[in-house]
DNA sequence: GTGAAAGCGCTAACAC
DNA sequence: GTGTTAGCGCTTTCAC
């Protein structure tokens, strides 16, 4: 293993001149540097991340805590995962994916100074995790919008928008009966954040605008089928939906298309997720990489001592992305 | 931020009782232990992880390279990724996610000591990282089987037996014309191994059974439905199929139950996804999770010097799921 | 513009 | 069965 003391002998000055080229903490003389520079080089060395954070005090790394849990939907998790991933490396900071679900895991990371900060994904409304987070001091990035944040940092996409957009769009479609389905039940049981604000806006704008309105839990399988044409059939007056269930739209979206009723669909998920899917008449992004990059944005911007927003909601707006 | 003194001041004792305590690497009498013990949990001491590392020249810390590339599945990443991730806990491991998809994001983390052991995941036959790789001298683990992988530990499902058993459960139902639908085209132009591993044992199965047998690209989305389409209407001899696409698979399964023609479906997947989904005469079950947890007890044993098999390849059998 | 040296919090000899 | 202490490899004063 190769250390800084090696590479001080081998360009001819003291360890200490070496930590400050790397460092730039301190003005070194154009030649210093060089012979530095290419002494570090020549021998491959990197510092070992340990000894660095003992004696720096920070680990550039950040905690992330993702959900394995029942229903949420992989491609979006992982597409939040890969913006916070990008955006941290971009900055040199790593990821631990902390391997615990609960609270407990939070506070062993941040204890234990494994991690600068922390990011939790999959938020309920009343979190658990939340009162532990708050009283924890380390710099801490919610995905999510729960009640009750104190001054935790909040970063999401705006459901709630989405649910008003949504349900605006059906009605100037001429609709006057239009449902949401959405997360499994699962999900919806939890008082999963997202699902919250989504059957909220739904519900609201639907109301405002003198429409009926009704949210309904929706597999992640094959049965999703089965389950809207459930709803369906005990209300043939529903024309609109909103569906916000990535894992069950193509099942969904294959079988509209050869139903002959006509019906108004609207999707809320990830472009990426409804290339190709027929019947659509819009979809509403769900910006996940963006929203990834956000939380990781903000999560740097507060270990850098900036004072940002505490709350930071992406705007929902139709893609357009009306297939086929 | 409370330390090893601040414990051992509070017990009574010296801070190599308290480090001996949490080791268990000396015997330590009863009464001592208890006043170690309630010190810790009374003060809510959890050991600096940089600082141990430092010392110990171990971070309990496996690096994982997880592929965010195009292409592959993200739900089998991510149960692979939970499968992982499980057994790396329940034997106090962390998984730090590597930020960058090259052999330079692996080297660094090895260099820097910020791992004891690598895993790597969506190898290619011939992958450009294994060189690399195998000059490392930290232990590894590839989720894959690349050829020239050398003592590199290698964990994976048996993709080639797989790929066997679907054509010669196909051939016994009577087909004598049978096709693969498989990963699309950017995963095949990578020669990702898995995909060239099904291939090869589907391909040789069908010609020792002595039946004609194709393999195809699929697109992971709704476009699988014309690509299978325009397959099926140039051959229409194809009965017999193997479906190894989770993505595409809604899609496609959903467009075959309204197909009047009445084929074979043999699906490779995971068990959950292929649930509800209609018109399979059986699926071969990937057992991600188990490809997870198996890859992470290879390396933890690399870890503690067990030499065991390098290369280690879980068995394909069918489900019995036969849906509707 | 550069060095020397005191820690950072822990582990693991080495003592008794 | 327990204590003392020399590092682990860095960062950062303090000194020149």
């Amino acid at each position: 293993m190769v250390t800084i003391a090696d590479v001080a002998a081998a360009a001819g000055v003291s360890i200490s001149t070496v930590s400050y080229v790397m460092s730039g903490k301190r003005t070194i003389s154009q030649d210093t540097r060089e012979r530095v520079e290419s002494a570090i080089a020549k021998l491959e060395y990197s510092p070992h991340a340990s000894a660095r954070s003992l004696a720096s005090r920070s680990t550039n790394v950040i905690g992330l805590q993702a959900p394995l849990r029942a229903g949420v939907d992989v491609h979006v998790i992982m597409e939040i995962v890969a913006g916070v991933v990008k955006e941290a490396r971009d900055n040199h900071y790593d990821i631990l994916l902390l391997t615990s679900d609960d609270a407990d895991g939070l506070v062993n990371a941040a204890r234990g100074s494994r991690v600068d900060a922390l990011m939790v994904m999959d938020i309920e409304s009343e979190d658990p995790r939340i009162a532990t987070l708050r009283e924890l001091s380390t710099p801490t990035v919610l995905i999510g919008l729960p009640s009750g944040a104190g001054d935790l940092i909040c970063v999401d996409f705006d459901f709630e928008a989405a649910g008003r957009l949504a349900a605006e769009r059906l009605a100037a479609l001429g609709h006057t009966r239009v449902a949401l389905f959405g997360a499994p039940a699962e999900v919806l049981e939890r008082h999963t954040s997202y699902a919250v604000r989504l059957n909220r806006g739904f519900l609201a704008a639907c109301e405002e605008l003198g429409i009926t309105g009704s949210v309904h839990a929706c597999p992640s399988s094959a049965d999703a089928v089965d389950a809207v044409d459930a709803v369906l059939d005990e209300d043939a007056a529903i024309t609109g939906i909103l569906f916000h269930n990535e894992a069950a739209l193509p099942h969904v979206a294959a079988h509209v298309r050869n139903d002959a009723t006509k019906r108004d669909v609207i999707a809320l998920s990830p472009l990426q997720l409804v290339h190709g899917v027929a019947g659509l008449v819009d979809t509403i992004e769900v910006p996940a990489t963006e929203i990834g990059a956000a939380a990781a944005r903000a999560i740097l911007g507060a270990l850098e001592g900036e004072t940002t927003e505490r709350v930071r909601l992406l705007q929902p707006r139709f893609s357009g992305a009306s297939a086929v």
